[in-house]
DNA sequence: GAGCACTGC
């Protein structure tokens, strides 16, 4: 078996590829769409359950009558445009009161990631208004408008589900200081939760409420904000509400809840391990078990089980309340137990057996808050598919013809390739519709996309037009796409997976878990009764993982163990996880942290690490920094450029589609291209873009270089800078002089963090890692594929795994430096 | 001459 077909086999079956190349050829073949479609429609009929007509008459003779319901559709999107709450509260809400329409911010785009930029704005723009007092006094909450605003929202935040157990929530964090909140979409958790507790006496400080993403921390923040009728950010000192992201601390002296990150949180736990400017801890979303959200909850169990104590240094002890939409409530209840009871026995034991006590038990509060969601009806294929890119698009044209408007389709697929095949089917379908039917617009959805694209989605619905979204997981929780009632699920998202034993990442498409199937599901249910429909068994449904294996086990750990030693988890082998990592992944991420010189030999921190752990960037990147630090090689500056260069999450030279214009792009960039490899063709790349004072969205445009990429480049380089000063790596924050690059000290430097991923040119022309003697290929979006001349030592800062191993990111490297590296680390 | 889901400091 080669090695492609056995990563379809892995993958169960995934020959989508193939049948989208049948799809594309059968097209240009007939020419008639409908015709082709009907050929393999047999699937798709069993679908129908009440008799319903089958799709291939549905397309071959669509008589008027079968689109009964649609009136002339009022573009639905203006009749909803009267009051509401900002997109991204909704969002987190999750679901919408049947009481309450969605509202006129619903069509902003805010909900899909912002760039920092935009992000910045929002708070100035969202104070302006109060800061306009006739008097022109630097505003206070008590403006008349945000008084108005706020009494406004009291009737809505009565209205929500949690709403009536305010008074229960704050008797339970009264009796104990740990609280498990169960509440379900729409309940309504994230904005009232914080406030119920804020007037309490035992609050004398401020509120964290962590968020897995950015756009989130920032507007509810915003939403607490004028629900308090307070402003919100750094803008005024008098604001109670504040929001802490990278790039953007908008937290002030007054601060009484603050939003932030999960990232940000751990970030400030390294600086202040008690926590002491906080009198509690909120957690939200807990069931998307990020990384960051694992590492908070064992630090927070450790900080609660140690006060509990008392040897704690606060007044009041730490209030922490654990927020999840799923049910869960046993597992989380028995990880804080446990800790509460290895206060009382004796060290040695702990870790051992868990038998959680009943009194431990009691000493955790639960509450369960249920939501607001419309019933979905859940539809199977009534046999498997190999097809279901197919299968999607028949189940797509047969909502079309059977389902009145309004109601959009939502459909999960795996990735950007599929997403493209698909939308290709539906417009060419499409196209041949009768021209009685409405129109269907297809959408793409996938975080690659450019912002402007993704914004078509909020955008408001054609006259007689069904909205078809293709979108990747990112609409499963990251963005709320508006108007949804059919949701169609292919069963099936590209996983990243961690292979400790090589020491590399592999992304792959896999099979779901029943939760995450059925938060897809929610999807449909949100706005109006709606439905699903599941492109698998319901027998394959059974046999799904009750949930998505948590982040934890599947990823490197070399940057979490940083942390938890920088944080003064010594032990990290007992560290209380809420899933234990394999033991080999943490070898794995110990080694390398011994390798980096972040540990000393008997496995503590040293201070290189805890410089490490403070920059915001991989053990490894960070190690690179340090190095550039050092006198004998003196090229921070040049290196900050290349590493917010390489930590980028886009690319800076982004693929171009077709051969002609491929040309030009390389023509282009011909002279950022460095002979020296990708790293340095990145500084020079950064450095003129940096000089461009005039236009540098017009200087990428020129270069066919990604203007978002490199303003993300420019955002990370300056809070590199910043950081580096602080820990004097830096003596001042701009270089003094323009000297020309020190290629050789900068290639030592990156050398030195990437010792494990170099590889060396074998007589056949291959390369072969110098440590597991892998056979690396050189990726060809590398300036160094396809050299004629080859260097004899490459080092490269990616290793991907797809159908071959590919070093991506590469630079030529002298053989004997290698060596001197691998002296140093691995000393003989 | 390949192809990358999604977050975050």
């Amino acid at each position: 078996m080669s090695k492609k077909q056995n990563e379809e086999a892995h993958n169960g079956g995934d020959t989508q590829n193939a049948e989208i190349t049948r799809g594309k050829k059968r097209k240009r073949k007939g020419g008639d769409a409908g015709v082709d479609l009907r050929k393999g429609a047999g699937k798709v009929t069993k679908f129908d359950d009440g008799g319903k007509q089958p799709i291939e008459e549905v397309l071959s003779a669509v008589p008027t009558t079968s689109t009964k319901t649609p009136k002339p559709t009022e573009p639905k999107s203006f009749s909803r445009v009267e009051e509401g709450e900002a997109p991204e509260v909704e969002q987190r809400l999750k679901g919408p009161r049947p009481d309450q329409p969605r509202g006129k911010y619903e069509k902003r785009p805010e909900n899909v990631r912002d760039d920092p930029e935009q992000q910045r704005e929002q708070p100035k723009k969202a104070l302006s208004r109060p800061r306009k007092t006739p008097n022109g006094e630097q505003t206070t909450h008590r403006s008349p408008y945000l008084i108005k605003k706020r009494d406004e929202l009291l009737p809505k935040r009565k209205a929500l589900p949690i709403w009536s157990q305010a008074d229960a929530i704050r008797q339970r964090l009264r009796e104990n200081n740990v609280l498990v909140l169960t509440g379900e979409t729409g309940s309504g958790k994230s904005t009232q939760v914080p406030q119920f507790l804020q007037s309490e006496d035992w609050c004398t400080k401020t509120i964290a409420i962590t968020q897995p993403r950015r756009v989130a921390a920032i507007s509810l923040a915003r939403r607490v904000a004028e629900e308090m009728g307070s402003l919100f950010g750094a803008q005024s000192p008098a604001a109670k509400v504040g929001y802490s992201v990278r790039f953007d601390n908008a937290a002030g002296p007054n601060t009484k809840i603050k939003f932030l990150t999960e990232g940000m949180l751990l970030q400030e736990m390294l600086r202040d391990p008690d926590m002491k400017q906080y009198s509690a801890v909120v957690v939200d979303e807990v069931h998307e078990r990020s990384v960051n959200v694992d590492l908070i909850l064992g630090f927070l169990r450790n900080l609660v089980s140690r006060i509990g104590r008392g040897k704690g240094v606060r007044k009041h002890p730490l209030k922490v309340v654990v927020m999840s939409a799923t049910a869960d409530v046993e597992g989380l209840v028995n990880f804080f137990a446990e800790g509460l009871d290895e206060d009382l026995k004796a060290p040695e034991t702990s870790g051992g057996p868990t038998t959680v006590s009943q009194a431990a038990r009691d000493r955790i509060s639960t509450c369960f808050v249920e939501g607001r969601q419309f019933p979905v009806k859940t539809t199977y294929l009534p046999e498997p598919t190999l097809d279901w890119v197919e299968s999607a698009l028949k189940i797509i044209f047969q909502i079309h013809y059977k389902e009145p408007l309004p109601g959009d389709v939502l459909v999960f697929l795996t990735g950007q390739d599929k997403i493209e095949a698909l939308e290709k089917l539906v417009n060419d379908y499409a196209a041949a519709m009768d021209k009685d039917m409405p129109k269907l617009l297809a959408l793409p959805l996938f975080a690659a996309l450019p912002q402007q694209a993704q914004q078509r989605i909020f955008q408001p619905t054609p006259y007689r037009t069904r909205k078809v979204i293709l979108a990747t997981n990112i609409a499963e929780t990251s963005v709320t796409v508006p108007g949804v009632r059919f949701v169609v699920d292919c069963g099936k998202s590209k996983i990243k997976q961690y292979r400790s034993n090589l020491g590399l990442e592999s992304l792959l498409a896999k099979p779901i878990s029943k939760s995450a199937a059925i938060q897809r599901q929610g999807r449909a249910g949100r706005e109006a009764p709606g439905q699903c429909y599941r492109l698998y068994t319901e027998n394959d449904f059974k046999t799904l993982e009750e949930r998505t294996m948590p982040e934890i086990l599947r990823c490197d750990l070399s940057q979490s163990l940083l942390t938890m030693k920088a944080r003064g988890v010594n032990d990290v082998l007992h560290f209380p996880f809420l899933d234990r990592p394999p033991r080999e992944t943490l070898g794995k991420a110990l080694m390398q942290l011994f390798h980096l010189g972040a540990l000393n030999e008997d496995g503590t921190v040293n201070d290189l690490g805890i410089k490490m752990a403070k920059l915001p960037v991989t053990p490894t990147l960070a190690r690179i920094i340090v190095e550039a630090a050092k006198p004998e090689h003196d090229c921070l500056h040049d290196v900050i450029d290349i590493i917010s260069a390489l930590s980028t999450e886009d690319s800076i030279f982004f693929n171009i589609a077709t051969e002609e214009k491929r040309e030009r792009a390389e023509e282009a960039r011909r002279n950022l291209y460095r002979r020296e490899g990708d790293h340095m063709t990145f500084l020079v790349t950064v450095q003129q873009y940096a000089e461009e004072q005039t236009d540098r969205k017009a200087w990428c445009e020129r270069h066919f270089v990604s203007h978002r990429a490199m303003q993300s480049v420019m955002n990370i380089r300056k809070q590199l800078r910043q950081q580096c000063t602080q820990l004097k790596l830096l003596s001042s924050e701009a270089p003094t002089s323009s000297s020309s690059p020190n290629t050789d000290a900068i290639l030592a430097c990156i050398l030195r963090g990437f010792v494990s991923n170099t590889a060396r040119l074998c007589p056949d022309g291959s390369y072969k890692t110098f440590f597991h003697n892998q056979l690396v290929a050189v990726h060809p979006s590398s300036v160094m594929h396809g050299r004629k001349i080859k260097a004899e030592a490459i080092v490269f800062s990616e290793f991907l795994f797809t159908n071959k191993s590919y070093a991506k990111k590469v630079s030529a490297v002298q053989m004997n430096w290698v060596g001197d590296v691998m002296k140093e680390v691995v000393p003989m």
